[in-house]
Parts: structure tokens; sequence; C-alpha cells
DNA sequence: CAATTCTCTGAAAGCGCTTTCATTTTATAT
DNA sequence: ATATAAAATGAAAGCGCTTTCAGAGAATTG
């Protein structure tokens, strides 16, 4: 119960001042190695820490970056901060996160709060906010990146969404499928299904193929919701041949409901999705599945955040490449289709 | 890039003290009605934001929990942080979170990272802690809740991880299986699978059967090392008839690795889990599984820290109810077996 | 050897806010 | 009305640290 030791203890431990003492710790080089050690000693006999508040108060500087996700139950997101989190504490910043639910106003109050506690850089997802956020965000003058989409404001980084739709679904017309659907996220404030929701429509208008909404299901961005939406588009009078999943987990239900249905993939039913979870691999069938490069978005992110903060230049838009995995869940249609 | 405005500049554009725009902001009902109106409009007009490192310093409250987990990458714990965050946040405090990848000493190192910037509370996970991080855990005086497990020194919620193996096996005892391995998870800093395996063979002691080595494979707990794990006992010269998953994702894998052999489940092999994650319902066959009320751990994670912060008294080890879930991947064994 | 340049350390002024404590104002009671 | 309590506000002292500025020695130079 006795009080943290404060930096001025520490001082009078090693009979210094408290600006050696500071100095000891951010920027040792500075001292003479006698004195460090002195230092040193002292405050790992008091177990000193220093207090973050003060600091940053102090410095204006706080050491810490915040991410923003829509969800942490993602495996998708989760890999991207984890990524973050190696980069940026490396760097010896830490990385807080938050997320909104694919919540348009809790993201807002998320950034605000975010401002509010002070940190040196924030990763957002996507770039579907409102203008007045946006602005808000300028004016703090705090460094942000975007990840998984661009808004040609702030630095980005992140794939191709429509690209990835458009993938799927010429793999899936490269197979001879014709009618094709796809099971979709919310696309109200998703940005990432929106775009891969184009690309399907786009590379269906491509392919001279019809794409009526109604090939469309939209459904929670679960496994459950992959095959609440398959099922739905199996019930239509003339139900696809092929489906995409707009992330692997409701392909994964697709696949899933196919088989709950008696129908095979990828005999009866194709399935595509985009993402390339782990797990993905290692179902059966295995999914075919157009991979966005999670981990190094995460990376990217966090060293673009570190260029934007030491004033270096930096790409202003990263978009890395998606490759396509063919694996087994996608064949030629039935000819009985 | 005009700075921010300080509560000082409110308290200027409202002709009031600093000391009155500091009530307005975190004591309201101190201010008369109309003062409280005259400072919000300044407020609002010079778009203050309180500065939350100086806030932490003059007040000593951070209004900030920190959550340390072993991963993001996991649904377990992002549901379990899902969870705490909203219930902290309707109490006003923001929820960081950081992973430590399974690895004791970056959570040592994480625990004083966090320490240092400033925590009003502190989840961790597990009880599986030098006695050295404990020790400055508890000097720190900073509130801490165990999830997942207990160590008896500090407050904490989670469920009986060894009951939860015991539940497994007795089910599939009960259907007739003698035979029995599991696939489990690295248990060198992982009391929650250490409990598990401990309850799995301490219900096959209860039923009389052996429970050599051999029959446990520690692999990565993904659905890859499910199937890694589930290969592995395959390959035995008598393979077991039934499999426990140190959690969901390693029993789905199991399925999968059956399934690539030719062998269905639950005829050929049974497949049980511990979790109970959303797709463990939608897989097929459906995951027999023992549920974990993960979402009530994290709501009741933060109930407690916030109890402790507010010196309320608080239940020193709470243990929620862990239940069996029978789902269609646990048969009666083969004759031929 | 004096002059100049470094290197190392200390003094002191905040960083932006909260929080006693004291004071003024307003409401309540006699 | 006057005394007393209650409510509303302000003054000022920090919270624990960083950082500029300057000074004291030590090292280098002509």
């Amino acid at each position: 119960m006795k009080p943290r030791a404060r930096l001025i203890d520490v001082a009078r431990d090693a009979g210094v001042s408290p600006a050696t003492v500071s100095r000891a710790v951010s920027q040792p080089e500075l001292l003479s190695a006698q004195t460090l050690a002195r230092v040193k000693a002292s405050a790992r006999k008091l177990e000193y820490l220093p207090d973050g508040a003060a600091r940053a108060l102090a410095s204006g500087r706080a050491m810490t970056i915040a991410a923003l996700v829509p969800t942490l139950d993602s495996a998708i997101f989760a890999r991207a901060l984890q990524a973050m989190q190696s980069t940026l504490s490396a760097a010896g910043y830490q990385l807080i996160v938050s997320a909104h639910e694919y919540n348009r106003l809790a993201e807002g109050n998320g950034i605000r709060m975010l401002l509010a506690r002070g940190i040196d850089g924030l990763m957002l997802v996507g770039a579907d906010r409102s203008a007045e956020i946006s602005a808000t965000l300028r004016e703090s003058n705090v460094p942000v990146v975007l990840t998984w989409g661009a808004d040609g404001m702030f630095p980005s980084v992140g794939v191709d969404n429509k690209l990835a739709g458009l993938l799927a679904v010429r793999h899936l017309v490269s197979m001879g499928h014709q009618r094709i659907g796809m099971v979709c996220g919310d696309i109200a404030f998703n940005d990432r299904q929106r775009g891969r929701l184009e690309g399907v429509a786009a590379a269906m208008t491509e392919a001279g193929l019809p794409f009526p909404d109604w090939l469309v299901s939209h459904q929670a961005m679960t496994v459950g919701g992959g095959r609440r939406g398959c099922a739905a588009l199996l019930e239509l009078k003339e139900p696809p041949t092929a489906v995409v999943g707009g992330i692997d987990l409701m392909a994964i239900g697709c696949i899933e409901e196919a088989k709950s249905r008696g129908l095979r993939t990828p005999e009866d039913l194709s399935v595509i999705g985009i993402d390339g979870l782990e797990m993905s691999a290692h179902i059966s069938p295995a999914l075919t599945t157009v991979r966005v490069p999670t981990t190094q978005i995460g990376e990217m992110a966090a060293t673009i955040l570190l260029a934007e903060i030491h004033k270096k230049p930096i790409d202003q838009q990263v978009i890395l490449p998606i490759n396509l995995i063919v694996r087994a869940s996608v064949a030629r249609p039935n000819e009985a289709s």
C-alpha cells in the first residue's frame, strides 16, 4: 500500500535532478554511463514506473496508437491487429483497440473518445463515415490510416474489394456458371462488402449474365448468416449453381447449408469465399477463396502510422494484391441444373 | 491546424472560472442550469475536447480498463471483450485491449506497460503467471480480475475447466466409448487447456479406462491444429473411437480430418468440443460441445472490476455454470472398432 | 595556455486539468 | 426582517513528468 515511487523519489535516491532521471528514461544517450547506472539502480530499487498520464501531458506524446475496428469477433481484424501490435510495440508504441459493432454512430463516438483520450495515431476500417467525423479527424491533426478501403483523404492500406468480387465471379464464370448468387453482409456501413458486391455485379455484367436483386441475400456475417443466406438462394425457383460468400465465414455457412439440404459441394453447388481464413483450407471441401493479405494490412497500417508520426514520406494509398486460391469448393455446374 | 481548445478557453468564452468548466464536464449536477447551459454552449462552439492525459493526471483516474488476453485471434476472447466493452462503456469507461500471444514474458511486459500507462482496472486471462508479476500487480493496487481461471488471490470469474473436460468425457463414456483421445492446446502457459486435460484424465480414471499419454496430442489451437492432432491419433495402432477437442476449433479440425480420411462423424469417429462457438452449431455434423458462457464472463469481469474500483463488495470468485450441448457429432462407437 | 567547443547536468516553467477551500449568493427558517 | 443553512462559483495549489535554457566541467584547438 506504499505509494508508488515518483520520478522525484528516484532523483533524490540517486542524488541527481529530476531532469536527469527523466532523461535516463527517455534519452539515456545524453547521460554519462556512470550517472545512468546510478539512476537505473535507484529506479530499480524503488520499483519506479513512470506515470503515463504525466508523461503524455508533459511531452504531448502518448506513445499510443488506437485501432477502431467494426468487431473483435472476426479472425480477419484480429489478425491485422495482431500484426499491428507487433510492429508498433517494436517501435515502443502501444496499441489500444476498440470495436464499434458495425454501428456508424458508435464509431463516431469511439473516434471522439479516442481523440479525447490522447492518441498519437488512429487506425480505422473502411472509409464509410460522415463528413463531420472526417472533419473532426482532420482537424485533430492526429495521424490516421484507413484500412481495407480508402477515401482519398487519409492515407490508406487495403485491397480492391471490387476486384475481389470480380475475381471470384470470373472464376465461377470460367467454370461455366451462369446463375450465380451472393450471400453478402449488410452493406449499410460496410464499404468492404459493398465493394465486393459491386465487383460481383460488375463481373456478371462483364460476362453478359443477369444479376437481379434476388440473387443476393444480405445476412449477418457469420456462419449462421451464411446458412440462412444460402437457404434463401436455394429456395428460389431457379436457384443459383454457384454462390459467392461475402466473407469466408459466410461461404462456409453456404457449404454447410447445402450439405444439410442434401446437396454436395461442389457437385451440386459451387461456393467461393473472399478472405482466406486459416480454417477455410481445412474444411471439406476446402474452400476456394480470394485471399486478402490481412497480416500485411496490419503491418502496413502500423508502418504508415509510424511514418506519419515521424513526418516521413508515406504512400498515400497502398493497395495490396489479392489472389484467387483454387481449392475444392468450385466445380463445373451440373448438366441438370 | 488551429490548436485544440483548452478548458481555459472555454472558461474565458463562457465568462466563468476554469473550475466551473471542469465541473460542467464531470459533475454537471453541481452547477446551476443556467451556467451549465452557457458553458456547454461555449464548449460546443469551440469544439472543446478535454485532454485525457491531463484529466488522468489531475484526477488520478484514467477512466480506462485494460484487458490483456492471450490472443485476439479467437472468437472466445473476442466475445468476452465485446461484452466487457459494452458493460464498461455504459459506465463511462473505455476498454483497451492487448494480446500476448500465449507468451508468459510478453504478458509480464504487457502488464507492466499497462500499469505504467495508467489504468483503473485490469482483466487477465487465467492464473498462470509468475509470483513476481503477481506481486507487482498486488502492489500496484490496481483492481484486477482474472477470467477463465482463478488463483485465490485476485477476484475471478470463470468456469471449472476441469469440469468441462469431465463432462465431455462422461458423455462420451455414457455413449459407450472406451478409447478416447484428446487434441489439446499447448498447456505450458495455458491453465484452461491444462484444466480441461485434467478433467478428461479424471473422467477416464473415474470410468476405469486407461488414458495413456499417446492418446493426447498437443497442437496449435486452430482448425489446422485440430486436424494434425486428429491425424496423429488416427494413426495410432489402436485409434480412439472418440476424441475431445480442447476447444471447438480443434474439434472442428478433428471432424474435417476424419472426413478427409474417409471416416464419418459420428459413425466412425465421435468428436466433442469445449467452448460453444457460434459456428459449431452450423457445421455438419453439428458439434456436440460443452458450452462456456463467454459473454457472461466478459460482463461479469467488467462488473467486478467496476465494483472493485468503487470499493463495493464483490464475489471473490465466481464460477459460471457450463453445460453439455448434445448435437450430432457423438454416437455410439462402431461394433467393428 | 587561452579560447572555443562539447558533453553532461540542473533549475524552473509549464502541460491541461481537478479539487480542496473559501467566498459569494440564494434559499429556508425563525 | 434577520439569522442560518444550502447552493453555486472562484482562487489557487498541485498531479508527475518533460524540456528549454543555461551553466559547469571536460575536451579540443590554434
